[in-house]
RNA sequence: GCUCAAAUGGCGGAAUAGGUAGACGCAAGGGACUUAAAAUCCCUCGGCAGCAAUGCCGUGCCGGUUCAAGUCCGGCUUUGAGCACCA
């Protein structure tokens, strides 16, 4: 036998699948469909990671298993190509951002095809097409035109470093997520896109799919649905009410001052009757500089500014209030300002005691003066009015109604979950392709104008001011109205990476529509997509924006089902050999290319799925690589001593067992533990020196979506017919996966004694009999009364002595 | 602080559904082959005691339920992830 050479065997194949079209799809209304989605790469300059292989691997593996089940499999790859590290990097290379973007997914094309991987590369996506973006316009148009987009002036994160406003999402740990530069607040004006309208159908529809439990679980926290009251405290001696959001209106009498945030409209309303506005003024520039972030690591040392000469006035008692502005109540959550009930509440409690305000004990519980009260579960109302006596829930029901009949509120559920900032002052996006005019306001493109390119400039940097690139090209900016047809401006902001993200799946069911984002009938055929796997860091950005559009396409009868994925899996980091997250600083990055290169892309297959449980986090460990290129070697070497026929007799059971296994261990992303099953198959044929033409062609078969190359190299060379990845997925026969033997474990009082083998047909009492007949059973029994006797089958006898 | 995970040999990790803890792989030690090395093949491999048979201990810690607990329950500790003055 010729030594094993990955080298040249994986370019063999790589060719002839290529040459073959092996992988490539079509609709087909007649075959059942299987959509296999991987979240597509970002292609930077760095490469390919060591930890793209493993989500990609997975699916590939998958995706190879159901087609050789028969399944018309649609597995597809693309490029999200906009973003800001291609943009700096042009920036700082003075290259087009085109240009680099094209370098780097020609990279990423060699190394992924360098992988084997089983992509339809004939569907190829990439969001920085004009072709593709054309349709990411048409749908903020979409949008736009019903409502959901909106323009709005409102203090956004804004990184200093970038000069570009971030979502929320996109502020990590206080710091700009890309460049890691400060954020601070800044009042300009942005697109919205409205999420929020979509907040509870988001929660809800979760119902409906099959996503593993924690990703659920971590969308319904972010969007943090609660329930409460709107109030209206009446200003004394003005027209408005401050209006808050309590999830408490059965402590309405606890209240004894309220807090505004400083960026609340109402102030500059009444800056006149605010005799200290200098100091409003001030501490309104401070909160200014810092993020929402450094809003909340100042925690402990709560600050703000009393209002002198206005007052508000407690709905529930009539009595007068002061009224604060303090950076701790953020203009983005509820109504931006709270009703402050220092007595069951820690941060009003704080508050309160840092600037000598009264604590009134409404719950009765005690020790209010010591620290706040907050457990709800049981405790009477008290100094509470028309409320004392009553529950928490009691008072909560009879509040809500005595404020809605006042006219003082109304029930109202809120959400943590605010709208998705969507403009970005930036170059390397898909423009926004709306028109402002004097006359008519914000208009559309016609859909005829579609797609309105990224225009050549001479620098992607933002203008001192913020303002994004484009807003450098007068002829470019200056335009006519849509709608009349007079003078306008375009708009210069670009959309944000999350946009191509947003429907690229829907893209790959008929990637070349010039008419449409895709045909009706692909989409009908090939949605939902039946499993997509990716990352846990996507799951309260991508995952829920994607979702929002998808349902939003819904909505206007494009899309035909109202959730976009059936089912949500996610996988573990690859982590350094120390252990730590792989970075350059640490040093500690491992290049894919350098693996494929020394040990083969198999080899790199076997062990990124070998490395541990899909979901965890695992080290990487370059011991590991060189075991599973063995365990490949030992593969190569099996047709040394292949003999024709059948599987034997006496394998009958393991071949069978290791069928059922690989199968079920693949379906269930336990590919470590298939993989272990396949080890001892190969373990057992070198023990026997021996393996059958049949039991090989198993192996290889079962193999074979791990190990693409080597599989199909060693079924030509067996002279095997036609391609391995067109043969049929091997069967197991559930009867002869049990074992017509089986061995017990004899227990006394819990602790194994001895081991018996029985027929597996023989019941409780052949096991009693050959368990008391034991030596070390006797031992332990003699002397002693037997109380009970436990028998599981297969398994366990245990007898229970005293 | 809140939420969610996780903790098993020298290492990565197995253990359906409460039923023989350590599958599979790595590393290590020993042996075969070789002039030698590599590769390959075979054996050993949780700890303590013992020549051995065997006995005792052992899945982060403390308790509990059970004939039986890595697995279930209560209370901790540590690590990781996500969120955070959310009213």
């Amino acid at each position: 036998m010729q030594p094993y050479e990955p080298k040249k065997i994986e370019k063999k194949w790589q060719d002839k699948w290529e040459g073959e079209k092996a992988f490539e799809t079509r609709t087909d209304p007649a075959r059942k469909k299987f959509y296999a989605l991987v979240e597509f790469p970002y292609p930077s300059g760095q490469g390919l990671h060591v930890g793209h292989p493993r989500p990609y691997t997975a699916l590939d593996i998958i995706a190879r298993k159901r087609r050789m089940e028969g399944q018309n499999v649609l597995f597809p790859i693309g490029f999200d190509a906009f973003g800001l590290p291609t943009e700096n990097y042009a920036i700082k290379n003075k290259v087009h951002p085109k240009t680099v973007t094209e370098e780097n997914i020609a990279r990423f094309t060699a190394q992924l095809k360098s992988l084997g991987y089983s992509f339809d590369w004939s569907r190829c996506v990439n969001t920085t097409d004009s072709a593709y973006y054309k349709w990411t316009q048409w749908i903020f148009i979409k949008l736009f035109e019903k409502g959901l987009a909106y323009k709005s002036e409102m203090p956004i994160n804004w990184c200093v470093s970038c000069k570009v406003g971030l979502a929320n999402e996109e502020v990590v740990n206080g710091v700009c997520e890309r460049c890691g530069g400060e954020v601070v607040r800044k009042v300009k004006s942005q697109w919205l896109l409205k999420i929020t309208e979509y907040a509870q159908r988001l929660i809800d529809d979760l119902d409906d799919v099959d996503y593993i439990e924690k990703v659920k679980l971590q969308q319904k926290n972010w969007i943090g649905r609660s329930k409460g009251s709107e109030i209206d405290f009446p200003l004394d001696g003005a027209q408005d009410a401050l209006r808050v959001f309590t999830t408490r209106p059965d402590t309405v009498f606890g209240v004894t001052y309220m807090v505004m945030s400083p960026e609340h409209p109402l102030l500059d309303k009444y800056k006149g009757k605010i005799s200290n506005w200098d100091e409003v003024i001030k501490y309104r520039e401070e909160a200014a500089k810092k993020s929402d972030f450094e809003r909340t690591e100042l925690a402990k040392d709560k600050t703000g500014v009393r209002l002198l000469g206005l007052e508000a006035v407690n709905p529930a008692n009539g009595g007068k209030i002061p009224v604060f502005i303090s950076d701790y109540v953020l203009i983005s959550y509820g109504t931006g300002a709270i009703m402050a009930v220092p007595g069951h509440d820690e941060r009003d409690w704080d508050f309160a005691k840092k600037f000598g305000l009264p604590i009134i004990e409404v719950v009765a519980g005690g020790g209010v003066d010591e620290a706040a009260y907050t457990d709800i579960a049981d405790g009477k109302m008290v100094n509470s009015g028309f409320l004392d006596g009553m529950s928490v829930a009691e008072a909560k029901a009879a509040a809500s109604k005595w404020l809605r009949e006042k006219g003082y509120g109304a029930e109202k559920i809120n959400y943590k979950l605010r709208d998705w900032v969507f403009s970005r002052q930036r170059y390397w996006g898909e423009p926004i392709p709306i028109v402002r005019c004097e006359k008519c306001g914000y208009a559309a493109l016609p859909e005829g104008e579609l797609p309105l390119t990224l225009p050549e400039v001479e620098s992607y940097t933002q203008t001192d001011d913020g303002q994004s690139p484009l807003s450098k090209i007068p002829e470019w900016v200056n335009t006519t109205c849509p709608k009349c047809g007079g003078p306008a401006q375009r708009e210069t902001d670009t959309m944000p990476q999350w946009a191509g993200s947003s429907w690229y799946f829907l893209r790959y069911t008929d990637p070349d529509n010039a008419e449409a984002p895709a045909s009706p009938e692909n989409l009908k055929y090939w949605t939902p997509v039946d499993w997509y796997n990716g990352g846990m860091e996507h799951t309260t950005l991508h995952l829920l924006y994607s979702r929002f559009w998808h349902k939003f396409l819904y909505d206007i009868g494009v899309a035909p089902t109202a959730e976009p994925y059936l089912r949500r899996t996610s996988h573990g980091m690859i982590l350094g050999e120390n252990g730590e997250k792989m970075s350059k600083s640490r040093g500690n990055v491992v290049n894919p290319d350098e693996i494929v290169d020394e040990f083969g892309a198999d080899t790199l297959r076997v062990y990124e799925m070998f490395i541990g449980a899909f979901e965890l986090a695992a080290s990487w460990s370059m011991d590991g690589v060189k075991g599973c290129r063995r365990f490949l070697e030992r593969v190569w070497r099996l047709p040394d001593f292949m003999a024709e026929g059948g599987y034997s007799e006496d394998l009958l059971t393991k071949i069978h067992q290791t069928i059922k296994k690989v199968t079920l261990d693949y379906e269930a992303l336990k590919f470590n533990t298939a993989i272990a099953a396949m080890m001892s198959l190969v373990n057992e044929f070198y023990k026997r020196e021996r393996v059958t033409r049949s039991e090989f062609e198993t192996l290889l078969a079962l193999l074979s979506p791990v190990a693409p190359h080597i599989s199909e190299e060693l079924h030509e060379l067996a002279g095997g017919r036609d391609r391995l990845y067109k043969t049929p997925w091997p069967a197991y026969d559930e009867a002869l996966c049990e074992e017509d033997k089986v061995t017990i474990a004899v227990q006394v009082n819990g602790k194994v004694k001895a081991q018996i083998e029985i027929a597996a047909d023989e019941g409780e009492s052949a096991a009693e009999e050959k368990a008391f007949a034991e030596k070390a059973v006797k031992n332990a029994v003699e002397g002693k009364t037997v109380v009970k006797k436990i028998y599981v089958k297969g398994r366990i006898y245990n007898i229970v002595v005293k």
